[in-house]
Order: C-alpha cells, then sequence, then structure tokens
DNA sequence: ACGTGTGAAGCATTTCACAGCG
DNA sequence: CGCTGTGAAATGCTTCACACGT
C-alpha cells in the first residue's frame, strides 16, 4: 500500500463526501465477514459507479491490489487516515435546545471520532445544572477559557437563528478553527477557518423542486 | 418579468441550492426595507458572486430590469414559483425520537411551507398519546391509510439507523414521492420517487478533513 | 484472467466579458 | 450610464477505455 502525502493537490469536495460513505459501507461489510471487496462491490452497495471509486482513491495513493481488489481493513484505515478521522476530535456543542438534545442523543458523532467535550449555553437556569450526559455546561462567557483549556478545536452551533452570528464570531475569537452550523444563517468565517451549513429546509425545497417540475 | 416554462432543460443541483440561499437573503432585505436590489447586493449578502446570481435567475426566465436591478418582492416570488414552493407541501413525520421533536420544535419548516400533517411512531406508548403539539400520530400500519387520507406527499425519516430502510419502503408503497432521510442509511428509490439525505457527520468530516490538511 | 490505476475524452458548471435595454 | 442577460471561454468533475501488475 502506499499513501501519498497528498497536501497542495486540490480535491474535489465531492469525492471527500463520498470517502465517508464508502467508509460507511465499509464497515457493514466488514460486519457481514467480508475480506476482500471490489470498486463494483462497493459500488453497488453504496450507489455510485467503480471508475468514481478508484479516481476518488487516487487522490490519496494506491489502496488495492491490481487483479484482486482492497482488503477490506486496510481500505478503512486508509479512508480514515485521507479524511482526517483516524483520530478523535474535540467539538463543543453551543446550544442547549431541542436540536442540541438530538446531536447528543445519537452516538453517530462518537462512533466517528468527534467527541463532544463541552456545552455552552445561556440560559443560566440551565447552565446552573453543570452538566448534561457527563458533559460540562458552561455559560456563554466562558467559551475564551474552556476553548483553550478543553483544546477544542470544531464548534457545533445550534442555538436559534438571532444568535448564530454573534456564537460564530465568539467560537472564532476563541480559537476554534471549524465550524458546523445548524442555523439558516449566513456566515463568514476569516481566511483559515472552515464553515459547513447543515441546512434541511434547502434539502426540503429541491425535494418541492423536483417534486413540481416532474 | 417573463417566467420560462422550464421542464425538459436540466437544472444543476446546486443552482437549486443557491435559490434557495438567494429567498432567504431576500427576506432580510425585504424586512431592512430595500426595494430594490442587485445581483452584486445579493452576491456581497450571501457569499457567491453575482454572475452566478445572474445565471441561476436566467435558467427560470428574466426576472430583472436592465439598468436597474430587481425588484425584491417580485423576485422572491419568482424564486418561490421557480422552486416549488409558492404553496404548501403535506409532509409527515416517521419517528418521535430527539430529532423528531427538534425539527417540530423549529418553525423553519412551517415558514416555508412545508406542513408536518402526522407523525409515525413505532412505540406504542407514545403513540396512545394521540397527538403532539395538535399533529395526530400513528402507528406504523396506519401509513398506508393515513398518506393517502391526508394526501402526504413528502416523508421525513427520522427513526434509529436499523429501521430507516424497512420505513423508506413502507413510505414509498403508502404513495409518498419525496424522502428526506436523516438517518446514515443508504436508501434507494424508484424512478420518480425522490430521496435526500442529510448527514451531518459527514459535514464533520470534510471539516475533519480540511483541518488536517491545512 | 481479473480488477486496479490512470491518461484522455466527454460532460457539466462556473466565470468572463460584452451586447442589450431601460 | 448602469445592471441585467447571455454566448463563449475557462475550469472542474465524471466516465471511458485500456495498460499494468499479480
Amino acid at each position: 500500500m502506499v499513501f501519498k502525502k497528498v497536501s497542495r493537490i486540490k480535491i474535489p469536495e465531492a469525492t471527500i463526501r463520498r470517502l465517508s460513505l464508502y467508509d460507511r459501507c465499509l464497515e457493514e461489510l466488514q460486519r457481514s465477514g467480508k475480506r476482500i471487496v471490489s470498486s463494483s462491490d462497493i459500488a453497488r452497495k453504496c450507489g455510485t459507479n467503480p471508475a468514481q471509486i478508484r479516481k476518488d482513491f487516487a487522490y490519496f495513493g494506491e489502496f488495492g491490489v491490481r487483479g484482486v481488489g482492497y482488503y477490506v481493513e486496510n481500505l478503512q484505515k486508509d479512508i480514515k487516515r485521507a479524511l482526517g478521522i483516524d483520530r478523535s476530535w474535540n467539538c463543543a456543542l453551543v446550544g442547549a435546545g431541542n436540536l442540541g438534545f438530538a446531536l447528543l442523543g445519537t452516538d453517530s458523532l462518537a462512533k466517528r471520532g468527534f467527541k463532544i467535550s463541552a456545552i455552552f449555553e445561556r440560559d443560566p437556569i440551565l447552565v446552573e445544572m453543570g452538566s448534561f450526559q457527563d458533559i460540562p455546561l458552561f455559560g456563554m462567557d466562558d467559551m475564551q477559557r474552556v476553548v483553550s483549556e478543553f483544546g477544542i478545536k470544531i464548534g457545533i452551533i445550534a442555538v436559534s437563528p438571532e444568535n448564530a452570528l454573534k456564537v460564530a464570531h465568539s467560537l472564532i475569537d476563541a480559537g476554534v478553527k471549524g465550524i458546523l452550523n445548524f442555523t439558516p444563517t449566513t456566515i463568514k468565517v476569516p481566511p483559515g477557518a472552515i464553515l459547513k451549513n447543515v441546512d434541511f429546509a434547502i434539502d426540503l425545497e429541491g425535494i418541492a423542486f423536483q417534486m413540481s417540475s416532474d
């Protein structure tokens, strides 16, 4: 196996998203006892095409064996390494409302190496509780201190839209480099910081569009 | 204003997503009292570029006035019409867990014309409650009947991953044509039906990737 | 013989630059 | 004159087809 040290080559966003998908599929394939898979196997499982999969891998190195296929276990390691999830990421959740609790309730974050190590909340009554599910709860004023003490790298914004911008700026000021924003608010981050938006209303509108123009 | 009847021209997915964004920005601009905007105004507000905005609009018609700009109110109507959200969509929520409640707790769905008119849940004890926030609660067995009686067009899957596939098939069988899937499960739908996935773990992995290869 | 890895072709989307029109 | 609307150029992504290694 050869793992290219990719740094200055530009990799399509879509490739990264697909790698995450492949990783999931591999987990299932591994559970079902498969040791070796071909690009067509993966393609069938996750609804892409084999050539695309091979191209996606090729950005990062040669993960397979010609004439044979991919060793599932190795491939998974390689993908995780390529994605940067071969380790744990310290995250903070901002906003202890319905959505925040929903995020904590699911294990899909923890399972993929994203650890929520602090929660920030505006409402003093909630903060008074001190912690939630063993995760310490802080007021907004503690953000600067806690982010640096805990080594928090990623902030998850799950507050109401009106407060999203302020929260984003506080996070950036506190030194957070990556933000996942669940509010329908346009946020701008300085160069070097990374922002991604999760906005299911947009997806619903996409569905509405396709259903209208069938 | 000219509104093209677009039907057989293929419009990029990305264009549709951006139209949703523009629509949001316009709401803000309108609240701030602006009557007329230029493509650069919108671009500044939502972080795209003017040429792209004009191109996006051009798929659907001529929404602006040369030398002047766009009348905010008209433009919003045109965009909503283009997206197919100039009316209300009947939706069903499947899964009354944390995530489901979080979705109900936000007004961002209702505000954009997506009305949740029924909830389906597996746990009989919850179903026993009969309704939640005035929205009727049903068991899974009632899906076929309720979907057709209520005229439900879109299903939102917020159950645990293990049950997602079964739920998706039930929805399709019941006649639902659009599905928004919140679980990390690969679902396949028959041609004619539309599926979109919301998967924030993938977005987090995208952040992790960029932060690793800075 | 088989399935990966990869240049090249094909296709889609974005950006440019300017004509057109109020 | 200013800003939209739009063909044409540039860029980016996906698919093809075959060489390569086992």
